[in-house]
DNA sequence: TTATATAGTTGTATAATACAATTATATATA
DNA sequence: TATATATAATTGTATTATACAACTATATAA
């Protein structure tokens, strides 16, 4: 059998996903789950941006987004900025309180993360971050 | 930004669980499923098992796996071999259907992940696949 | 003016998971 | 031996994240 390492990473992906999704059950570390901590980091480093763009830049549906946004906003830690030039749209900003979990949270997961890798050397840790990166963003043309 | 590499894989591992999620819900590749995908895979390379050496094998509850290998037997894709020495248990093998599917959904999902990454040198491809590997034979002590 | 496109919400369906209750069998102990 | 407890697996139920489709309200094009 050809050993590409296409294969192995498709294996280790799936592994991974299953593993990954069995330890973190929905995701939630701390006080944020996975698509909160996600949507704010978003909204929290590249400015506020509404349900579309939002659903665009993760992959995701609309009207997932718009739910997900909707429970945010439920929780205070986002507030509405109506589009001036377009009654339909709005924007999404984060909220101090916002801002403050979305800190601690990072944090949270971080540690997680930094002790689950604590064996690692630091090369190791920089090229997997660098390559888990460079894969998010492959797309196909 | 001087973050610690963790912080990155922590981001990357997250947005990364989330696009695969989607992936998920919307379709299988080929005609398995992650889960009997996986499932044959185990026992295909490491030998018929319970459900429930199976369940502490992917870390997952079993009643997850009890259901999943249901629907694999239901396939046609394993079968049953009752326990000599224990009448509650039995050991999964994988059936020629099993594992002629299995080669083809591996094939299938080789070329989609390939194609993914034809863009990256073989190198990257290497060394993401080693160190995915790596992560996922990584424990907490 | 009318038709079409678009931003966002809501209804419904699906898939993967966990936990709890249950069944049938095995093992330990009084 | 009789009874209690443990275990392998199944089944019932709830939760969560997702997509697609139908819908509302507004914007834009013909």
């Amino acid at each position: 059998m050809t050993n590409h390492p296409a294969e192995t990473i498709e294996l280790e992906l799936s592994i991974l996903m299953r593993r990954f999704l069995a330890v973190t059950a929905n995701g939630r570390i701390g006080s944020l789950d996975r698509s909160a901590y996600l949507l704010l980091h978003q909204i929290s480093s590249h400015g506020s941006a509404g349900v579309k763009a939002l659903a665009e830049e993760f992959h995701l549906d609309i009207s997932t987004i718009s739910r997900q946004t909707a429970a945010l906003e439920q929780k205070g830690l986002v507030y509405r900025i109506p589009d001036p030039q377009d009654g339909r749209a709005y924007s999404l900003q984060i909220t101090e309180t916002g801002t403050k979990e979305l800190a601690l949270n990072k944090q949270a997961r971080f540690e997680r993360v930094a002790d689950f890798l604590k064996n690692w050397s630091l090369e190791d840790q920089q090229q997997f971050g660098a390559l888990l990166h460079k894969f998010n963003r492959t797309f196909v043309e």
